[in-house]
DNA sequence: AATGAATGAGACTTCATTCAT
DNA sequence: TATGAATGAAGTCTCATTCAT
């Protein structure tokens, strides 16, 4: 009867229904905690967004933290899955797209910052979530370093260093890439900076693959 | 000899304690702030750590905002100051230094992280100082770079991409450095990660200098 | 019988309930105002006389201002109304009544009194409300000015300046008469000072009425 | 020596000089006052307009109330006098001026409001002087009431009666002749409303003096 | 399961008053 | 006597969370 005959059992309406409700209140989550900050965003505005009340957000989720770290997990899957696709064999092409993709969006760039600073500043006990997000995305990372190398595409760079440092910069960049568009008087989408994604991607991959040193 | 007949006139006894008062609310709230981040910075730790009264703080600062530009406004000049250090004739080792010296204090990284943060969320017309502060820095850093392309010593890249690069692994390196202490549990100062300052700048130079790919 | 067809949609339960929360909220508000006027009127005696927690409050009114104009207007309502039902054929009588009853209740004395005083002291754009509120007052007074004028039961007088005289002696008398009673010490209820209400409201609508002069 | 030999003994230069600063801060506690209301009045502001500093008034002012108490005597003693000057012999026209003078100046205007609100605000023990000064206006002008109704210039009212209407009608003016003024835009002085204070005086008196009624 | 009114702790800020200089 | 920095009590307002309906 139903389309599913895996595991789990398939799902009823009633979970259908619930699993929908939680992906528009996580949906909406994103969007305040991007456009606000976590401490300047309210339950009540994430609440109006997903079109729910605020008593049913705590159906959901046990608490305004733990709303934010079901952010936060769907966006490091998506990131750590962008790694995962980079491939080795090609790094100057599937680098700059990984730059590029990273800089289009301002809510994922503005949600990067956001679990960074939250990680920090949250690392008292209860909540390592956000620290483990960050963990994931970085031993993703030297994971293709070693790959790289081994496959004689990179230099022998020490892959947990090197694996930092392209995470820095990702995210580095794409909060100083935040910050011009916002110097740049367009903070609303669309992202129309002087540098378009693209090329930045292009640039900065030249940069990490070639090095700034003459000769 | 005694009062000094040269400009500024000399301080008075009272203009002294007052700059020492102001120099230690300073100090106290960049510590706080570091701390907790801006929202979860109380102005009554703050005050309780500079030991003077809540109310006393506004003797000397406007607001909370204005506590806080007072202390990005230090940290901004501290870093500009140390870009325009740079030696361009000597990249590898004052670019090693420079790195490794924005690693090393635990408390520069949490401030720096949060002015980017506290930039993006307080974009809000009135409180453009902290964006002028960064703003101040990848001016700086682009200054160097023009330096260093005409005297040879760096590709011909493109300064502004290159300057802010430059920044962003700056920036994202003290992120990561930051949270990878926290992860290895060692929040507090002193900082002794598995990678040392020193090393960790010497290794991300040579990246930056000398490219990931095997040529 | 049970849920009316006619406009508006009958309130539910819920609807009812927040409606009383509302007026007892004004009716504390208008008790503690009264009291102490506006600026040591303060937000938690309204609450506790309203028996709400403060921050119930601010579920039914923006602000402390937005309390107190919800008080004013409930109050020049009153007012207005006790005006428009002024009979011009029978002023003598009719005022008379208007008088006594504007000078028999201690707070609404007092209420006048701190509007009157606020709607000076908060001249600033936004709150005009106050100043409507008057301006109500007077209009509706001048109407009956005119009306009488016509109807051949007053002089013909400027009909402005009769209707801000009478609305001047109503705020001055009422405030004059809350003095005197503060003074005679029953600044509490029930007021019983020397000149009982209606008696005073009589000697002034005389004095109103056939002037001071002899002949 | 000194230019003075009555009681009491000639004030020593330091004497004179306290004398004058204590108007001077007198003035600046008037002019702060009528224009921001009590409570919002600062000390630090009428320090200021006095060209002293905050603790220097303490030592002429026990404490804000106090400063308002002598704004409050100087403006009664004001008052009575002109009252005192109302000739019985010519009502008309010593009343119209004391109305007139009475609404010029809306520095004056505002005091009187401030100290009607304030004198019923504060009734509680410690400061019944702002009653004081309220009850010798009304007995100054209860005194005049009866000499014109013995010099038969006025019929033979209740005097108390009238003298309570006459100040009311003087302060209600002197209140709503303030709004208006601020209604019209032009809450800074010069005053020029519709109504210039002399045809206002004019037109009150004759409505004092030969009431309303058509007969 | 959904609602949203109620809660109350706690934050920032103001300002009359004091007192060492 | 004058100064003005320091004080700290007190006030308004916000918002995550709860719970009766």
């Amino acid at each position: 009867m139903t389309q599913n005959s895996s595991f789990p059992p398939a799902p009823s309406r009633r979970e259908r229904r619930a699993a929908a409700r939680r992906a528009d209140i996580l949906e909406a989550a994103a969007g305040v905690f991007s456009q606000y900050g976590y401490e300047n965003a309210t339950t009540r505005e994430i609440a109006e967004r997903a079109d729910v009340s605020e008593g049913t957000l705590y159906n959901y989720f046990d608490s305004k933290q733990a709303l934010f770290l079901g952010v936060a997990d769907a966006f490091a899957d998506s990131l750590v899955d962008a790694i995962a696709g980079v491939d080795v064999d090609d790094l100057e092409h599937s680098m700059t797209h990984l730059f590029a993709d990273r800089f289009r969006s301002g809510r994922e760039r503005r949600l990067l910052m956001m679990f960074l600073y939250k990680a920090r500043v949250d690392e008292n006990g209860e909540q390592r979530s956000v620290h483990n997000a960050i963990s994931r995305l970085v031993a993703a990372t030297e994971a293709r370093v070693r790959e790289a190398i081994d496959a004689g595409t990179m230099r022998p760079v020490n892959p947990a260093v090197a694996a930092a440092t392209l995470n820095a910069a990702i995210m580095g960049f794409a909060i100083l890439y935040e910050l011009s568009s916002a110097i740049h008087g367009d903070s609303a989408e669309p992202d129309n900076t002087a540098f378009p994604p693209e090329l930045l991607g292009e640039a900065v991959t030249d940069i990490f693959l070639n090095g700034l040193s003459e000769n």
